[in-house]
DNA sequence: AGCATAAATAATAA
DNA sequence: TTATTATTTATGCT
């Protein structure tokens, strides 16, 4: 983003890679943060020279890349995937590892070029691959992301984990306690009665919402 | 909702966003939890009946608000805007004022009906707004967004082994400071506040995620 | 190049 | 809605 030029300058070599939407305004900024800090530089900070040149280093089409890079990320939001499940996939396929730290750089263009034009195609061949595992349904995405099909997410609480774990069994029993249960529950786990019934309250709304599960259902 | 989640390696739940592709296998969950609970339906849940039935309520068309969310997300992702900014920018503007929360809740559709259809106008014409100015370039969405035009992050703090050891001893004492007890020891050890009331946070998720041990109980 | 963890963002208990 | 927790992203090290 614009901070590039200003904050590059003041910071040590820290690369602020522009935003998605950055690229148009790109042209109007003609300054460039020098790159004299005896480092590589990065695609990120290359790719913004004056784009009468064509960026391109080593024979590698920056501008290129960028665009991929920028895609990628929004491809890989709307598959809902983190970073952290992109590197840990391909981690399990063969081929090099990769941290979600790379997947990170990679989408900031904190990354030389010639890094970045090994790792390209890779994530290239493997999102489309997760695209097409999406497009027969969630279950196949997850599973070829490896995965479990669809656990329930666990929840924030404020409740100690003995706690937690005590609520949750009287949950599965019963979803819906009388004023009495409460009572008892809250009694059992030292906890202020009201602190029980708007956690089971809360804990129905949520499985309500995510999930097909009939929660009342005995 | 159609939400998923797996399991990431490293034991914390990850929430996979809705997919794209889930609007087209909705119908193949014919089952649906009752809603008896004697609350309101939300859309999440609603908008998954059988398709044979054109989603509708009171004559809410849920199918056109499901889609409008899962694009909102999207193209909010692609305007690389936070929850956060949409809601301050909305409550910035005339009309309600609608929170980080409100949001997520409407990406989620952990929303009724009646408050889905109040709000996807106001996003609609907000987001629509909000990429005619990105078109202009991102000075003026963040101008239009009412963030400062390029904020940065903050650079990572590194602290000291000492202070480190200060921050533990105190952590073991208590994990869950006070605000006055935060400001003390972020005088006493003199780092800005704010960075040690993360350090707290950031602490104390470590040790949930690491144990299974009670960090509150006294 | 990746671990550890600080900072930021999303979700949710209250 | 607000205040916090849960989760994800980013970055200081070397």
């Amino acid at each position: 983003s614009t901070q590039a030029s200003v904050t590059a300058a003041t910071q040590s070599p820290v690369v602020i890679a522009p935003q998605p939407s950055m690229l148009k305004t790109a042209a109007t900024h003609p300054s460039m943060a020098p790159i004299n800090c005896g480092e590589l530089a990065k695609v990120g900070q290359l790719v913004s020279k004056p784009q009468q040149t064509a960026s391109s280093e080593e024979g590698i089409n920056l501008e290129e890349i960028r665009e991929f890079a920028k895609n990628f990320k929004i491809r890989r939001l709307s598959l809902g995937l983190t970073q952290t499940q992109v590197g840990q996939a391909l981690t399990a396929t063969e081929g090099p590892a990769y941290s979600q730290s790379a997947i990170c750089r990679f989408e900031k263009l904190d990354i030389t070029p010639k890094s970045a034009q090994k790792l390209k195609p890779v994530l290239e061949k493997w999102l489309a691959e997760a695209e097409h595992w999406n497009q027969k349904g969630q279950q196949n995405l997850m599973e070829f992301v490896g995965g479990e099909p669809s656990k329930k997410r666990k929840r924030r609480t404020s409740f100690t984990p003995q706690a937690i774990e005590v609520l949750n069994s009287y949950f599965e029993k019963n979803a819906l306690p009388t004023g009495q249960e409460i009572t008892e529950i809250a009694r059992e786990l030292n906890y202020d009665r009201e602190v029980v019934r708007v956690w089971f309250c809360n804990r129905r709304q949520t499985l309500k919402n995510t999930s097909k599960i009939n929660v009342f259902q005995v």
